[in-house]
DNA sequence: ACTTGTGAAATCGTTCACAGCG
DNA sequence: CGCTGTGAACGATTTCACAAGT
C-alpha cells in the first residue's frame, strides 16, 4: 500500500519562507518570479523551491515562472492563513508581554484574543489592546470564541499543567517558549520554541569552527 | 574519498534536550539514567539516543546506561557552555527587552554582556542590569571583550545592515529574530527564529489535520 | 537480565537532469 | 530559449538487530 506520502515537514517550513518572500517581491512591485530568482535571496536552490512547491499544486507556468500575487494567495490557503486566526496567549510575564505586543503576528493573520495568567496583579489589566484573564477563564473564552491556536509563555513547571487546560479545552496546536516537553494528545500540534536550546546550537557550531577552521 | 562525517545536525539539536533533560534528573538526585529513560519523557527512541550521544564519545556503561552528572558536562563540554559565554543583544524593542530580562539564557551559560539601539531616548538606560548603547558603540565593545554570539531583535529593514556590522565586529553566531533571511560570511553561523512563521506552521498542521481526519 | 555501541537495512529528503510547455 | 514539473539518482538520517560488557 503506497501511502499518499504528504509533504516532507522541511518543506512545509520553507513555505513561510517563500511567503515572506514572496510579500516583499509584491511589496515592491513584481509580477512575476521564478524558482531561481525565489531561491537567491533565500538560502535554497530553484530545484528545491520547485519540488517544494509542486507537493501542493501546479503554480506555475513553464517558460514565465510564478505569478507573485497568485502564489501568494495559494500560500496563504495552503498555511491557512488566508483568514485571520484568533490565538490566545498563556503567560503575561517577560516573554508574553513582550509577545502581546509583537505586530509580526497580526501582519501574518493571527489576532491574539484573549492573555491568561495566574498573578493576580496581572489579571484584569490589558496590554496593547488585549485583556488579561484568570487561567479559570480560559476553556470558556476559548470554546466560546473557538480558538484553535495557543501560545504558551509560562515557566517550565506549569508547562504541562497548562497544556492539559488547554487541550482539554479544544486547543489544537500550541508555539511552546517554555522550556518543557509536552504531553498532549495526538490530534494536538506542539510547535516548541527553546530560546536557550538556539543559544546552545549557536555556541556548538561556532566552538567546533573555532577548533577546526 | 570517505568524509569525516561530521555528526548530522539534528542530532546536534537534541543534544540540547537530552541537556534538558537530564539537568532536571540531576536536580531530582538521579545517579544513572538509560538510553530508553531519556528517551521516554521526550519524543525519540533510545536508539536515537545512544546513536546521537555515539556520534560525540562513549559515555554510556553497557549493562548501567549512563552517569547523569558526567554526561552533562560532556554535554555542556560538546555545546561549548561549560564555561559562561558573553552575548550582546541589538535592538531594545518590545521583543528585546524581553529578551534582556530572560533568566533562561543566564541559567544554561550566556550573559548579556551589552545592548543596543538606535533610538535616542532608550540609549543610556539600563533595562535589569544590561545598559544600553548607540550602535556605533558596537565594534568596539564586541571586541573589547572578544564577544562571539549576538542576539538581534530588529525590523527586518535593518536586520542586514546590523548583521553586517555584528559579522565585521567579529560576531561568529546571529541568533535572528528579524524576519530577514541574512547574507553572512560562511564562517558566521544564523539561527533563524521566525515567531510569525512558527504560527503559519501551526496553522498549517492545524487546517491539514481538521479536513483530513 | 539489562544495557551500550554499532554496522547494516530502511526510510526520508535533496539534487540532478530532462521532457514538454510557453 | 527559458522555465516548470517530475522521475530517477544520490545523500543524509533513522531504525533495526545484535555482539559484547556488566
Amino acid at each position: 500500500m503506497p501511502r499518499p506520502a504528504g509533504p516532507p515537514m522541511p518543506a512545509v517550513a520553507r513555505l513561510s519562507l517563500y511567503l515572506r518572500q514572496l510579500e516583499q517581491l509584491a511589496a515592491g512591485g513584481a509580477e512575476r518570479v521564478s524558482s531561481r530568482q525565489l531561491a537567491g535571496s533565500l538560502r535554497t536552490t530553484a530545484a528545491q523551491v520547485r519540488k517544494d512547491l509542486a507537493y501542493f499544486g501546479q503554480f506555475g507556468q513553464p517558460g514565465l515562472g510564478y505569478n507573485v500575487s497568485d502564489l501568494i494567495r495559494h500560500l496563504r490557503r495552503i498555511l491557512g492563513t488566508d483568514k485571520v486566526s484568533k490565538v490566545v496567549l498563556v503567560g503575561a510575564g517577560n516573554l508574553g508581554s513582550a509577545l502581546l505586543r509583537y505586530r509580526g503576528f497580526r501582519k501574518k493573520g493571527f489576532e491574539i484574543a484573549a492573555a491568561f495568567d495566574v498573578s493576580r496583579s496581572r489579571v484584569g489589566s490589558a496590554i496593547g489592546e488585549v485583556k488579561i484573564h484568570r487561567l479559570d477563564d480560559l476553556p470558556k473564552i476559548v470554546r466560546d470564541q473557538r480558538v484553535r491556536l495557543a501560545i504558551m509563555a509560562v515557566p517550565a513547571e506549569a508547562a504541562q499543567g497548562v497544556a492539559d487546560l488547554l487541550c482539554g479545552a479544544g486547543i489544537r496546536g500550541i508555539l511552546n517558549f517554555a522550556p518543557a516537553t509536552l504531553d498532549v494528545p495526538s490530534d494536538v500540534t506542539v510547535d516548541p520554541v527553546d530560546l536557550a536550546g538556539h543559544m546552545e546550537q549557536l555556541s556548538f557550531h561556532v566552538a567546533s569552527r573555532t577548533e577546526e577552521g
